[in-house]
DNA sequence: CGAGTTCTTGACAGTGATCAAGCGACGTGG
DNA sequence: CCACGTCGCTTGATCACTGTCAAGAACTCG
């Protein structure tokens, strides 16, 4: 949050994101059909997010870690769309959206923070809308990889090891896969020797193979 | 746009939705990695947007029709993420961004608007991501149809006949499926006399056949 | 009217789904 | 601490759906 606030000004914002909330691995921090309130920011843990259908069917639309921001759904319809999961425990800083828009009509850098963190989101489903639409399996997974790694990465973990905590089911709601295939494809992967994996342990050993696999004309 | 506002503050509403463009058929209102100025609203005519990946991959990510905005891909990053194409001659009202911003913080009812519109296409994207990840081609297709016509009923037309802006390459890629799986699928449907199909003129003959098929296990 | 685009249809192939079985890891309780 | 049950993961065999390749028909537009 890049700004030039005086102290008092840092004092309202820091209000809004007072409210902490822990979430225990498996429960969950919103369902589909929940009133709106408030948006979350993630401060430790790891979430999944879905959406289902009316007859059942369910969709991983996105894992989510420390820093990203969940519930930008709620808006449209001022209900939840989707459930939110913890996958390991986790603590979210509860954020009333009322409190947000408030503070965004006074500071227009917050403003342009909060569209931006909405269109962030639209890029990244239209993202995920090109891999379920165009690619296949072992391109799924790749991306998916690669994805994952680097946005750990950026939190300060290895840019080669990572353990996942989602299960392979997950993982293949989240790819439009089936669990079983998104087994195979990580025995493939390992077999040729690009990455390493032991149940959720796993080890990216030749990057840019997978790269090569996710992106098959940029071969450099 | 539902407001209690007096004359010289709807004068100023009216002022962001000023300026006019045409789009002719074929050309594109704006392109990936154009710089992002401003959002556009649909007055007539039908676009697509589609994004590409760097090995020349396209997705079409929706089909926009008029009273739907356009442009929201471009605020995170300052540059369009999607090529925005009409699909027949068109006219949209741009609107920029700075000016939407602007107006946002003196007008709490156009602040909640401009976060529900965005709201609501997280929400349309992650349905996308239902159907990519879980549906089957008859399903996708059915469930295409079903939302075009609805969209085409709200404003006004025809809630069981519509012609297709689209070809069936771009119907394909915003569905997930090749052209031709496209084309045996209207077939299919036609010869099950659910749907009547010239090119693309269609004509829906049972509705509910279609509802059954896209929700198998809501049959009423 | 003719060239080019779009659509349809057929034959065949391949990717990934399905069904099934067994293995391994983990947690709980004896 | 170990036995056992459960859940998640792996792997194999088979099948179905959709993709691919190809050819021709229908439509559109200059």
């Amino acid at each position: 949050m890049p700004v030039g606030l005086n102290h008092e000004d840092m004092q309202k914002l820091d209000d809004v994101v007072a409210v902490r909330r822990k979430v225990n691995q498996g429960e969950s921090l919103f369902r589909s059909g929940d009133a709106f309130t408030s948006l979350y920011a993630i401060r430790t843990g790891f979430f999944k997010t879905c959406v289902s259908s009316e007859d059942g069917r369910e969709q991983v639309t996105g894992f989510q870690m420390a820093g990203e921001i969940m519930g930008l759904d709620g808006i449209t319809s001022d209900r939840h769309n989707c459930n939110a999961v913890a996958l390991e425990d986790a603590e979210v800083c509860v954020m009333p959206f009322a409190n947000v828009e408030e503070l965004s009509r006074e500071f227009p850098v917050l403003q342009r923070h909060v569209h931006k963190i909405m269109s962030r989101e639209i890029v990244r489903d239209q993202g995920v809308m090109l891999l379920l639409g165009n690619m296949r399996a072992e391109e799924r997974l790749a991306a998916f990889l690669l994805n994952l790694v680097q946005r750990l990465h950026a939190r300060g973990f290895s840019r080669s090891e990572l353990v996942l905590r989602m299960t392979r089911e997950e993982i293949g709601s989240y790819l439009g896969m089936k669990l079983e295939t998104v087994s195979r494809t990580f025995s493939k992967f390992s077999e040729d020797n690009i990455i390493e994996v032991k149940q959720r342990w796993v080890r990216i050993i030749q990057p840019d193979a997978l790269k090569k696999i996710f992106n098959p004309d940029i071969c450099n």
